[in-house]
RNA sequence: UGGGACGUCGCCAAGUUGGUUAAGGCACGGGGUUUUGAUCCCCGCAUUCGCAGGUUCGAAUCCUGCCGUCCCAGCCA
């Protein structure tokens, strides 16, 4: 890289404004973290945040943690725990420090302590009901809590009893007392712990009081040193929380939050509680059901790092609401694969294709190309024989002018081989196409003199004698509908896309792709990027469709209709 | 009807201490190369910055008013 070139990406609001911090001589490295709730799998959105918390001390100087923001034992699970881990490292980002707001729970405790001392938290023992009731409304302010003024004597009395195990879950709350007339309603006294008598993942039993996030997060962020605390929009309300309680602490550093705009993407969902359903109500096979826009799906489904990176930097960073098309993602993974993924010939619905003119019990190995601009890849041979396989879209018994592929009597060039013609449509008693005879022009093999003679369409073909069968799975889009969270009188289930999975059974692959491995990339040529399932095995493997190729054709056809 | 935020081309998005013709990507349209209708390469694509006024020699950038969208009343995060 050139030295005056930048180090990474698109300028955006939250680099201007460190960019100037560190011209100003307001710190000398810039710490961020990365805070995920342990109570599901990361998805495309975490990356936007991943990205974007990794790459900013990457190129300021400083460092990024890992934080594990477990603070409500009732929803976390240390099997997310560890996807969690997985997913941010094979997205290519190496943590400084792994921490847990659980680290931190003694000393939020005592920072509990020194608000109560301070007159500045009491518990309430009001149950859930009372407590809402009191809070007010958007328009009219909260009234005070009748145990808003006990001493602190007693306050310290009852936060100890509360964490003693003597208390049933529900029975009282710690709130922060700020100001129950606050326009904003995170400042109506929030409740900053609560009871509950559940094992914690990390911490067992030792507690049954547990923090809120308000008040465990700030603090778990100045005890790390965070310089800059990135979140999504939902938290500007909590922004004036967040600094209260900085203010009222003795923290060991003074974290600032700043707020930018979660990614939506179309035609699926993006919230945990969306996708924890979809999982559980077995309207997926899973968390890396290769249709989730989860990282572990999109990682089955054929995505690359890189891929998710480079989309994660394109779409930038601001404060106003967007949603990004999917295509977008897939551009990225286009973009990516193209540079490096080495051709195959793959037949996804085969039509039997008979050269009659080729001799019969023979095969002849030709030459081809693993990548047509990079010959650094180098070749390979595939075998011809006269009964090869051929896609059924390739051919057309009555096709319109603009269908450049095989048609009775007409010309195509068979990729990597010789220009054939179609002589004979071989059909059964129902009238059903069975195969097609063909007759090949010898001389216009590839590196023969008359491999110069053109005609208008090349096509892919796969040896049935050598060809591998295989299952190859089609993904759609996940949804129906642009915004299918969006719609408040209908269950979002209701809008899910039935057909976004099509397996097909009968490919036909050339050979040397059941030697394939999970986290190998093809393209297959004319058809798209596919990758290995790790449910194939290598005597019946199985490929997944990651994006297809850009389909002109299929465009045109479209409006031919 | 309270508070917080946002509104620049179909989708994203630079630009905001006011100063030449409003970056770039995607999409789209046109053309070229091509044994992938892929890739690649050219060209085109906002007299206009939610709307209406105002200040100014000069405004997307400042002021006023209005309109639209999103978020907030969990002992979730």
């Amino acid at each position: 890289m050139s030295s005056n070139e930048p180090a990474s990406g698109p300028t955006n609001f939250i680099r201007n404004r460190i960019r100037k911090e560190l011209e100003a001589g307001h710190y000398e490295r810039i710490v961020t973290r990365f805070p995920p709730e342990p109570n599901g799998y990361l998805h495309i959105g975490h990356a936007k945040s991943i990205v974007l918390n990794f790459s900013l001390p990457e190129e300021f100087g400083g460092y990024t943690n890992l934080r594990f923001d477990d603070t409500n034992p009732e929803k976390e699970e240390q099997r997310y725990i560890d996807a969690i881990r997985e997913d941010v490292q094979w997205l290519g980002f190496d943590w400084k420090n792994e921490c847990h707001a659980s680290d931190y729970f003694e000393t939020l405790y005592e920072y509990a302590l020194h608000l109560i001392d301070n007159g500045l938290a009491y518990v309430d023992e009001q149950d859930g009901e009372s407590i809402r009731a009191q809070r007010g409304t958007l328009t009219e302010p909260g009234t005070s809590s009748p145990h808003r003024d006990r001493s602190v004597a007693e306050n310290r009395l009852m936060f100890e009893r509360m964490r003693s195990g003597e208390l049933p879950d529900g029975a009282c709350v710690l709130r922060a007392k700020i100001d129950m007339s606050a326009p904003n309603i995170n400042l109506r006294d929030p409740v900053i712990y609560r009871i509950r008598h559940k094992a914690h993942p990390r911490t067992g039993s030792n507690w049954c009081i547990y923090p809120s996030y308000d008040f465990a997060h700030g603090q778990s962020d100045a005890i790390e040193y965070i310089t800059h605390s990135l979140c999504t929009l939902e938290f500007e309300d909590h922004r004036p929380l967040y600094d209260w309680l900085i203010e009222h602490l003795p923290v060991p550093s003074r974290p600032h939050q700043i707020e930018f705009a979660r990614l939506n993407i179309d035609f699926t969902v993006l919230s945990k509680r969306r996708l924890t359903r979809l999982v559980d109500e077995g309207h997926v096979s899973g968390w890396d059901d290769p249709r989730m826009p989860t990282i572990a799906g999109l990682r089955r489904r054929g995505f690359t790092p890189d891929s998710i990176r480079n989309f994660c930097n394109e779409i930038g960073v601001t404060k106003s609401e967007s949603t990004i098309p999917f295509g977008e993602l897939e551009r990225h993974l286009r973009d990516d694969l193209n540079a490096r993924a080495p051709r195959r010939m793959a037949v996804l619905k085969p039509l039997k294709l008979v050269l009659t003119n080729f001799p019969e019990g023979e095969t002849e190995w030709l030459e081809a190309a693993n990548h047509p601009q990079q010959p650094d890849m180098g070749i390979r041979k595939v075998p011809m024989t006269r009964e090869i396989y051929i896609e059924q879209d390739d051919f057309m018994e009555e096709a319109p002018k603009k269908f450049f592929r095989l048609k009775p009597g007409g010309e195509v060039r068979l990729r990597n081989a010789f220009i054939i013609r179609c002589d004979e449509v071989i059909k059964d008693q129902a009238g059903n196409l069975v195969e097609l005879h063909c007759s090949m022009d010898p001389e216009t093999r590839s590196g023969q003199p008359g491999a110069e003679r053109k005609v208008k369409g090349t096509i892919h073909w796969v040896s049935a004698e050598h060809g591998i069968k295989s299952e190859v799975r089609l993904y759609d889009r996940l949804f129906k509908l642009p915004n299918p969270g969006g719609d408040k009188e209908t269950d979002f289930v209701e809008h899910l896309n039935e057909e976004s999975l099509e397996v097909l059974n009968a490919a036909i692959l050339e050979p040397g792709l059941d030697q394939a491995r999970v986290g190998e990339f093809f393209q297959f040529e004319r058809l798209g990027y596919f990758v290995p399932d790790p449910d194939g095995r290598e005597e019946a493997p199985v490929f997944n469709r990651a994006v297809t190729l850009r389909d002109t054709w299929a465009k045109l056809e479209k409006q031919l209709r």
